[in-house]
RNA sequence: GGCACCAUAGCCAAGUGGUAAGGCAGAGGUCUGCAAAACCUUUAUGCCCCAGUUCAAAUCUGGGUGGUGCCU
């Protein structure tokens, strides 16, 4: 089977995904499919920084602005979700431009990871708050020393003190009866339906993209990220919504129990280590092209990057 | 001008004679159903400067410099 070809725009936040994304797709005639975790949501406009209107110049765009805050939604819905949007979008005769700054997403999609338990599923929603109380009262090196005698393969790999993780290993266990390890090993005997160009958005200068980043911040503010934040506040949305940078960040100001100036400083703080951990997830995937933004014009970035997915796809 | 207190990493900070805790920030990394999350690793040949005491000084002594507070 022929595979499709797809444009992967990735980089950390506030390095101009957004408007390269929209150039590549007038020229290559595509439509654009984000793979941001939070922007999937409706309302947190501000926060995350949604491309408006004007910024999509008609292009067409997916995969943003379609849960609802209190959904519960995660990589495997996104993958599944996203396939059938992409083959739509195929189907109509487009191209596909990916952008977006959520590598698990955008790996678990391009790599058509494939996940195995239902979610919903009620046992395991009982298993899971079991396993929480038993960790509550045991502590991690009991939950990690139960991985251990179960999945020794992923236990190796985990730290104890990563509870998260160790959990769910647990929880795939006891639902599935199958171990992680066995679910990774099997996760890829589907292969990939894409061939992807990816291009990556980082600036030389650290300091560059973190000027960017305070920059937008205070833009965010003005743009009413405060009103956005308030609501957010009082409506306590779903587990994953609840985690966007933005709003959780200035929720002690909006209680009353920090002033403004503190609360701002921690938001800027928090974007700028999550833009490093996205370098962190982007970097090592040797495929990507890098783009430099502070070396080049708007217009070289655009040219450059063209250049590149036309010499990759020839 | 006098008196008192203080001076340790980018910041906060412990340490009163035995070879520089910790936290934050920074940097690097892990990642298979909450990922804008969670977790890990790492950061002072040196404690304001000079001289002295001592086997040994961030720690004690003297002087200097800088800061803070009070008094005049």
């Amino acid at each position: 089977m022929k595979k499709i070809p797809v444009i992967a725009v990735l980089g950390p936040t506030a390095s101009g995904k957004t408007g390269l994304a929209v150039e590549l797709a007038k020229h290559f005639d595509a439509e654009v499919v984000s793979f941001d975790s939070m922007q999937l949501y409706k309302g947190m406009d501000v926060a995350t920084a949604k491309p408006t209107e004007q910024e999509m110049q008609g292009i067409p765009h997916h995969m943003i602005d379609c849960v609802l805050r209190n959904e519960v939604y995660s990589v495997a819905r996104y993958k599944d979700d996203a396939t059938k949007i992409i083959d739509d979008i195929v189907a109509r005769g487009k191209r596909v431009i990916l952008v977006g700054g959520t590598g698990l997403y955008l790996d678990s999609l391009l790599e058509n990871i494939e996940f195995l338990n239902p979610e919903t599923d009620e046992k395991n929603q009982k298993i899971r708050k079991e396993l929480q109380k038993e960790l509550e009262e045991k502590g991690p090196s009991f939950m990690f020393g139960k991985l251990t005698a179960i999945d020794p393969v992923t236990a190796e790999k985990l730290h104890p003190n990563n509870t998260g993780r160790v959990l769910r290993a647990l929880e795939v266990y006891y639902t599935t009866g199958r171990t992680i390890s066995y679910q990774v090993e099997h996760s890829r005997d589907v292969p990939s339906r894409y061939a992807p160009v990816f291009i990556g958005l980082n600036a030389r200068d650290r300091q560059c993209l973190y000027d960017r980043i305070n920059k937008r911040v205070d833009l965010m503010l003005e743009s009413g990220l405060l009103d956005e934040a308030k609501a957010f506040v009082d409506e306590a949305p779903g587990t994953t919504a609840r985690q966007a940078i933005g709003l959780k960040e200035l929720a002690p100001y909006i209680r009353g129990e920090q002033p403004l100036d503190v609360c701002v400083d921690h938001l800027k703080q928090e974007t700028r280590r999550y833009a490093k951990r996205q370098l962190t997830w982007f970097r090592r995937n040797e495929k990507v092209h890098w783009l430099y933004i502070d070396e080049l014009s708007r217009e070289d970035l655009i040219n450059e990057a063209i250049k590149i997915i036309e010499k990759e796809e020839s």
